[in-house]
RNA sequence: GGGCUCGUGGUGUAGUUUGGCCUAACACGCCUCCCUGUCACGGAGGAGAUCGCCGGUUCAAAUCCGGUCGGGCCCGCCA
């Protein structure tokens, strides 16, 4: 008999089905008893009353795969409104071993526990609750890959092997490569401008990797960006497709992740409708703004500070109606400006420059690119690279042969999806976490 | 890299300040029994921890001291 899928049971009353899956609970209650099963889709509740049947169930533990050929009757006492009658139950793996962690209950995610959550990563996804994060991440990434179909983008992947550093800034990861040295890519910068020479409009959604020591809730060796990047605009239009995707992510999401949001306790979310409407600030004027509000000065500061982004953002939400915010006014002149970013032709001063942020976090950094060969090169040398050097020479090629106006984002996937579900951090929003401690599971 | 913190059954906690009533308590989970509508089921009973590790102080250490290992938070840097 062919298997019917949990959320399809109902459609099945009054006729005997099969389902496979998961024990998920037990609910003995004597002559009465309840179990769910759990399927891709979610849990079936059995009850099994026959004292045979009860009987192979005894020292099953939750994890124990089964399957169960039983009726099915409407209930409205029963999850979903129809449960399975009569069952005979066949199990297929037992599962003696008690699991190391709650699968029906919800998991503590507090921070000095989550050493816990992922050391049992394997079985406690199973959770429902936990399962969630990840049905919410798939959903974004879907979310994406949708808005950049609908605005004509081409997918790509880029190699996260290279020779050697490009970027330059952030620590790469070095490895041997028979009897060579490799790094792992920092970024797919390079690869997703030479890209705009061929597609205009390009994006991926890839692992990238960063050696830093950095111990934070926002921080790890190894994540997903969704990295986009685009031919024939200018600074406003970037800012526009960046506020849209962002706008069209949430909106699916909460269209589509209502069980998840509803687990996770995600109340709703302050946003405009329009990315025009999105508030912009500057990181001067946050400066003054959070100096005035707490007495605490970064005004010397060329970036903003992790309290000034939390900070911004709640007041957007409460003055603005948005929780998302951009951070403008860059300065070309610091250390935060990178040889390919394009200064702004009215004020050199300044960097086409914008950081996203959502709910207190830098999500994206987005910025337009230096796409003048000429200018390119001079900035480079500026910054002490050398043209010639195989790290630099590929990408310098494209421009040499013709570049249009381009710019694009680098966007973190689980810090997204960790600020749409209020979690503390990301790594709350990836399956196997890298941090500086952590190589597995 | 800097500062600050935490480590007690499988899981989450109490106990540590002021050492002794700790022969280590409670909740979840597990086992046995009872229970015909549970859904974080309920009730009774039970198993399970030499308190991260090593050393020291003391009549006595989960508790005090030193070292060590392993986590976490904030800052810097970034997505």
């Amino acid at each position: 008999m062919n298997r019917v899928l949990s959320t399809d049971v109902a459609k099945y009353a009054k006729k005997t089905v099969t389902i496979r899956g998961w024990l998920h609970k037990k609910r003995m209650l004597g002559g009465l008893n309840f179990i769910n099963v759990r399927d891709r889709r979610g849990l079936v509740q059995v009850l099994v009353e026959d004292k045979d049947e009860v009987e192979k169930l005894r020292g099953m533990q939750i994890g124990t795969v089964l399957t169960v050929k039983g009726g099915v009757v409407e209930d409205e006492r029963a999850p979903n409104g129809a449960e399975i009658h009569e069952p005979e139950i066949t199990i297929e793996i037992p599962v003696t071993d008690e699991p190391p962690i709650e699968i029906d209950k919800p998991l503590n995610h507090k921070s000095e526990h989550l050493d816990t959550l992922f050391e049992h990563r394997p079985i406690g996804l199973r959770n429902l609750r936990e399962k969630g994060i990840f049905n919410v991440q798939a959903k974004v990434l879907e979310a994406f890959r949708e808005y950049f179909a609908q605005n004509d983008f081409t997918e790509m992947n880029s190699p996260k092997l290279l020779a050697e550093a490009t970027e330059g800034g952030a620590e790469v990861f070095k490895l041997d490569y028979f009897g060579k040295t490799a790094t792992l890519a920092q970024s797919a910068q390079f690869y997703k401008q030479m890209m705009v020479g061929v597609f205009e409009r390009v994006f991926e959604t890839n692992p990238t990797y960063r050696a830093e020591p950095s111990a934070t809730t926002r921080h790890m060796t190894e994540y997903i960006t969704v990295d986009a990047e685009i031919g024939f605009i200018d600074f406003e239009q970037l800012l526009g497709f960046a506020g849209e995707c962002l706008i069209y992510v949430i909106q699916k999401v909460q269209k589509d992740c209502a069980g998840e949001l509803k687990m996770w306790n995600v109340q709703n979310f302050t946003l405009p409708d329009k990315a025009g409407d999105i508030p912009r600030f500057t990181i001067s004027e946050v400066h003054e703004m959070f100096a005035k509000a707490t007495k605490e000065d970064h005004t010397e500061e060329d970036d903003l500070a992790p309290a000034e982004e939390r900070w911004i953002c709640e007041y957007a939400k409460k003055n603005k109606g948005s929780e998302a915010v951009f951070i403008t006014g860059w300065s070309a002149r610091s250390k935060t400006f990178k040889f390919y970013h394009r200064a702004n032709e009215e004020n050199p001063e300044l960097a086409d420059r914008a950081d996203l942020l959502f709910r207190g976090v830098e999500i994206a950094t987005l910025s337009m690119r230096e796409h003048r060969y000429d200018r390119l090169i001079k900035q480079l040398k500026a910054m002490g690279g050398d043209p010639k050097s195989p790290g630099y020479a590929p990408l310098l090629s494209v421009y040499k042969y013709g570049m249009p106006p381009h710019g694009g984002w680098g966007w973190g996937l689980e810090r997204t999806v960790e600020k749409i579900l209020n979690l503390n951090s990301v790594k709350e929003a990836t399956l196997f976490p890298r941090d500086i401690n952590r190589l597995s599971p």
